[in-house]
RNA sequence: GCGCCUAUAGCUCAACCGGACAGAGCAUCGGAUUUCUAAUCCGAGGGUUGCAGGUUCAAGUCCUGCUAGGCGUACCA
């Protein structure tokens, strides 16, 4: 529902409480806030109220009684002008309102008007907000659990631009630590073994078949000299990434910026941070190491920031990075992790706090894991063995449109279970098609009015009235729902809304479809429906569109 | 031990700040196409929201306890 309209009638709530006063009816200390909410069921009108039942308590009358009250002077205010058809006292005691058809009409105009803007707000008034998401190690090929991330925070990252924020993706990368050092080594070893020396595979080595390939290609390119663990990392580090940015690139994901951890040892960020850090007294020695006071600042426990060996623990670049986020202008960070990271939460935060930064500023989503199915058959995985599913095999098997789809269906605390053989199938069980599909229709309409001739024109020259169809008055306020839509979804950083959205939006229409004809011998009914079908179509684009899905002509 | 997350229809999941009879899809059963794409639509059945208490006009939602599963609680990343 259109601001517009949840205020006009939240002026007649008002207007009506007033009047109430007036006549001695009712005394109101304090008016709480007025909430409205769109029904689950029709019969329940298109706007309820629950004020009657929130400030019984406070005017000492029974709920029932109150609401009816309101709803008498309201009705005193219903003029042939008004959008309110009728107001009814439901249940304990909701109101509820029903609209004119006139005033959910424009909501067309609008889409005529803004086309691919339709949606867009001004939520986020221009902030700068920064997405950290993926951020793997480049120590094998993406599995389908970075699909999951790399799906969500795209569109997070699409959702909040259209919300009005100024978004920047963003992924970060351990470039220095052990886990890079065991790559190295287990590469070091497949490429020696290939030349058929004797060496022992690492103890903790990766032993997937990629090992090999890369192993196989630095020997084709480098030839047979090449010595040192070191060089073995950078090489393979390079090839694996290479591999990773095609991933991404094919499932329709274009990081803004990539920083490498070992950037902020180089430019002395860590240090500085550690100083700063010293400076607000939240660091002390213990035990030999320089421990983080993170639990005054709502973590657990401490947290050790600096080893008795004077090395680092990952938490000092982590910080020196945030911190470095916030330096480039972020006020608003989102992270995205997985279920094993969500300790994090807590000392990150507290080192936010820490640095002067306000804790709610970043928020961290732990993204819950995706089990892989092939029908009944649930797939293992295990990344260090290298028997694992990766998300190139994924785009390979069902395709971005479906792989996205299915990642985003869920919610983000939910586990997802991922059937390949659905999501492959071109069968109706698969959601993706369901949407795509009422856009090819509508395509497939356009293309049938055009051939016959048939024009239509403007809102503004056409008589919406005509539009008075269940179905079609069904479609007409789902559309104005949408904008709605993409702010919950940017507010609750949930972006399930969207598809569950695009679900209902797809099967009002088809529901329509099967009703009414679009195109029959009544030009002007015509020109109304096919004003409304093309409403539809843009809705569809726009939301598929920040889904980072395709939204065929035809299928 | 302590902390976080999860538990809703046979299956996979929804439910906006606590609101009305807890909703979809799949599966099952029955129906719809001479007409713009049947990858579609209509109808039916299916529930003690894990268990036990509590708060309230109102609880899937908040509080307490319990059960089951996942994860964290590293001078690993």
């Amino acid at each position: 529902m259109s601001e517009d309209i949840r205020e006009a009638i939240a002026v007649l709530i008002k207007k009506g409480l007033n009047k109430a006063e007036e006549k001695g009816e009712m005394k109101l200390e304090h008016l709480p806030s007025i909430h409205l909410e769109i029904p689950s069921l029709e019969e329940q009108g298109d706007l309820a109220s629950n004020i009657a039942l929130r400030i019984s308590s406070q005017v000492k009358l029974p709920p029932r009684k109150v609401a009816e009250c309101i709803a008498n002077h309201i009705e005193s205010l219903i003029s042939p002008a008004s959008i309110l058809s009728r107001v009814e006292v439901a249940g304990p005691g909701f109101l509820n309102f029903f609209l004119k058809p006139e005033a959910f009409y424009p909501v067309l105009d609008r889409l005529e008007k803004e086309g691919t803007d339709y949606g867009k707000s001004n939520l986020g008034q221009g902030k700068k907000i920064l997405v950290e998401f993926v951020s793997a190690n480049p120590t094998g090929p993406l599995t389908v659990a970075h699909g999951r991330h790399a799906a969500v925070g795209d569109v997070l990252a699409n959702i909040l631009d259209m919300v009005g924020y100024k978004v920047q993706r963003e992924y970060y990368y351990n470039d220095a630590g052990k886990q890079m050092e065991i790559l190295g080594k287990s590469v070091e070893a497949r490429y020696r073994r290939i030349l058929g020396e004797e060496t022992v595979f690492p103890e903790d080595g990766y032993k997937g078949k990629y090992i090999a390939d890369i192993a196989r290609e630095i020997l084709n390119e480098h030839g047979r000299n090449v010595k040192g663990t070191a060089t073995f990392r950078r090489l393979s580090e390079e090839k694996i990434f290479e591999g990773i940015k095609k991933d991404l690139a094919d499932f329709g994901v274009k990081f803004d910026n990539r920083v490498k951890e070992g950037s902020l040892y180089e430019n002395g960020e860590v240090e500085e941070v550690i100083k700063e850090l010293e400076r607000k007294s939240v660091l002390y020695e213990k035990e030999g190491a320089l421990w983080f006071r993170s639990s005054s600042f709502g973590d657990e426990k401490d947290r050790v920031i600096k080893k008795s060996s004077g090395q680092f623990t990952y938490l000092a670049p982590d910080i020196a990075y945030h911190r470095n986020k916030y330096k480039r202008g972020f006020h608003q960070l989102i992270n995205i992790l997985g279920p094993d990271h969500h300790g994090y939460i807590g000392r990150l935060q507290a080192a936010v706090e820490a640095l002067g930064y306000d804790k709610e500023s970043l928020k961290i989503i732990i993204l819950q894991l995706v089990s892989l199915y092939r029908g009944k058959e649930k797939l293992r995985m295990s990344t260090r063995s290298g028997d694992f599913v990766t998300l190139r095999q994924i785009i390979d098997e069902v395709g971005k449109d479906a792989a996205r789809f299915f990642f985003l269906m869920r919610g983000t605390n939910s586990h997802l279970n991922f059937d390949l053989k659905l999501a492959r199938e071109e069968s109706p069980e698969n959601p993706v098609y369901y949407v795509q599909y009422a856009h090819a229709r509508i395509c497939s309409i356009l293309n049938f009015a055009a051939e016959g001739g048939i024009k239509f024109g403007g809102v503004g020259e056409t008589d919406l009235s005509l539009l008075k169809e269940e179905e079609e008055l069904r479609i007409i306020k789902k559309l104005l729902q949408f904008p709605e839509v993409v702010e919950t979804c940017a507010r609750t950083l949930e972006p399930q809304g969207l598809t569950a959205y695009l679900r209902d939006l797809a099967g009002c229409f088809h529901n329509f479809y099967n009703k009414c004809r679009v195109i029959s011998e009544d030009c002007n009914l015509n020109s109304a429906r096919l004003i409304l079908v093309k409403g539809v179509k843009t809705t569809l684009q726009n939301g598929l569109h920040l889904l980072g899905i395709s939204a065929p002509e035809k299928m």
